[in-house]
RNA sequence: GGAGGGGUGCCCGAGUGGUUAAAGGGGACGGACUGUAAAUCCGUUGGCUUGGCCUACGUUGGUUCGAAUCCAACCCCCUCCA
């Protein structure tokens, strides 16, 4: 593997976050010759990004840790149509208020992950709202749109199956890849950017921004794309038992996240190691050469260094403390995520059901009481098989806290206040 | 504009008058086994004051003792023709 010279795409190669280029060699050399800008879009579909955008996010810090500048794009304009790309169907049209509240929840965790500023190599956030939403139309589509060809859009894979599948692709959604074929050359032309990353879905948008910038008589530009990430055993990243990977600690606790990570399934263990870490990669052979249970002090490892290049060493740390008190030593960690719940209340007693509805552990008193009769269900690891039990403040443990448990793996602490 | 096909639960998909809260599969969740893994096996998978009601098969009405299933209008999608 790995013919790079620049140290950039050296990384990157080794540690699998490259599927495709559009030039391997022309865009080594330009990284080895100079400092460059490059860029990963962001659609504001939600008011935060989930593990799946983590490796984009990725990409990006090793392009600043190899002396090159980075560039994070918001899609506050693009998210007005939503990209269709390989979708089987068109999404619900997000409000400008929507966008806007999702991208003030996106854009905190860069911050993280990239060191922004005004020099030549510190990271810079823009929001393409800013030059498509003045885009006069019969303007645009005399200087941009003049150059696509339809037939050539129709061929991409990425709607592709979309057509083959009988599914309408409305107009408004086939204009999403010019929109983002624009971006490109605008901020080539605003920023000198050369480069544009993204997950391998993004490919035909990417291409077609190079081919436009061709004809408008921008620098060569670039693609490289990421796989698309799967587990092993074929699921989709970033979801689990909870739902969505949240990148956002308001959404997903950091022991939450942790235990994501830590649950990572053995073959996966080193892939995730070197695309979602920062560990040397000698360090990660080491890890991945343990073999049986063993395996699992490698994952200990990738679960606290993902969440502490996230939430921050001591955020890591305390989670994986917290889990191990919790899994290994059996303990009540008083680190759990906790749920608060008024004293009176408790005094009264509360239903199991309507608890494990509140602690989030249930999305209804139905759902509830299903685990509590399939026997998943534990208080102060004590199981609970009548669903008319009352939790009251007699249930509260030394530490002031009543643990409540969904499965062997889902703890939350009731805490009164 | 014309002709034909289609819209079912998180997803795919069966069902063409009652025994259908709706087969089957996937996913998800719980259990067993393990290593907080995978694979495998078992169970669950609309709501509620849970055994009786409520809400559900694009929407709204209608026929019927009874409709996802029949009829009408409307909305949306697809294909071919113009």
């Amino acid at each position: 593997m790995s013919a790079f010279k620049s140290e950039f795409l050296h990384t990157l190669s080794t540690r699998g976050f490259i599927h495709q280029t559009s030039d391997d060699t022309g865009l080594d050399a330009l990284f080895a010759r100079e400092t460059v800008s490059g860029y990963i879009g962001f659609d504001p579909t939600a008011s935060s990004l989930h593990a799946g955008g983590l490796i984009q996010i990725m990409m990006l810090y090793w392009m600043q840790q190899t002396g090159h500048r980075p560039v994070a794009l918001m899609g506050g304009g693009t998210g007005m149509v939503g990209d269709p790309s390989f979708k089987d169907e068109a999404r619900k049209l997000m409000t400008p208020e929507t966008i806007q509240s999702n991208i003030d929840g996106i854009k905190q965790v860069f911050a993280k992950y990239l060191t922004f500023g005004d020099g030549p190599k510190d990271a810079l956030m823009v929001n393409n709202a800013e030059w498509l939403m003045p885009l006069n139309y019969l303007e645009f589509l005399r200087d941009v749109g003049q150059h696509f060809s339809v037939n050539r859009m129709l061929s991409f894979d990425s709607v592709k199956q979309r057509l083959d599948r009988e599914q309408s692709l409305s107009f408004l959604e086939f204009n999403y890849m010019i929109l983002q074929a624009y971006d490109f050359v605008e901020l080539s032309k605003r920023y000198g950017l050369r480069l544009q990353m993204g997950g391998s879905d993004q490919w035909g948008n990417i291409v077609n921004g190079i081919d436009l910038g061709h004809r408008l008589g921008t620098p060569q530009l670039y693609a490289l794309t990421s796989p698309l990430l799967t587990t092993s055993s074929g699921a989709k990243m970033g979801k689990s038992m909870n739902g969505a990977v949240w990148l956002n600690a308001d959404l997903l606790s950091p022991y939450d996240f942790w235990q994501y990570w830590r649950n990572t399934e053995d073959a996966d263990v080193e892939r995730f190691l070197k695309l979602y870490t920062t560990l040397p990669l000698d360090e990660i052979a080491r890890l991945a050469g343990l073999g049986g249970a063993e395996i699992n002090d490698a994952k200990k490892v990738l679960a606290t260094e993902v969440t502490a290049l996230l939430h921050g060493r001591e955020a890591a740390t305390e989670a994986a403390e917290t889990a191990r008190k919790t899994f290994e030593e059996g303990a009540l960690a008083t680190t759990l995520p906790t749920v608060e719940i008024a004293s009176a209340e408790l005094g009264e007693g509360v239903g199991i059901l309507a608890l494990m509805v509140r602690a989030g552990l249930a999305g209804s008193n139905g759902e509830a009481r299903r685990h509590v009769q399939g026997g998943a269900v534990r208080i102060n690891d004590a199981a609970i098989s009548d669903e008319k039990a009352r939790i009251g403040t007699a249930e509260v443990t030394q530490d002031g806290v009543i643990k409540l448990s969904l499965g062997k793996k889902r703890h939350i602490l009731l805490r009164p206040v």
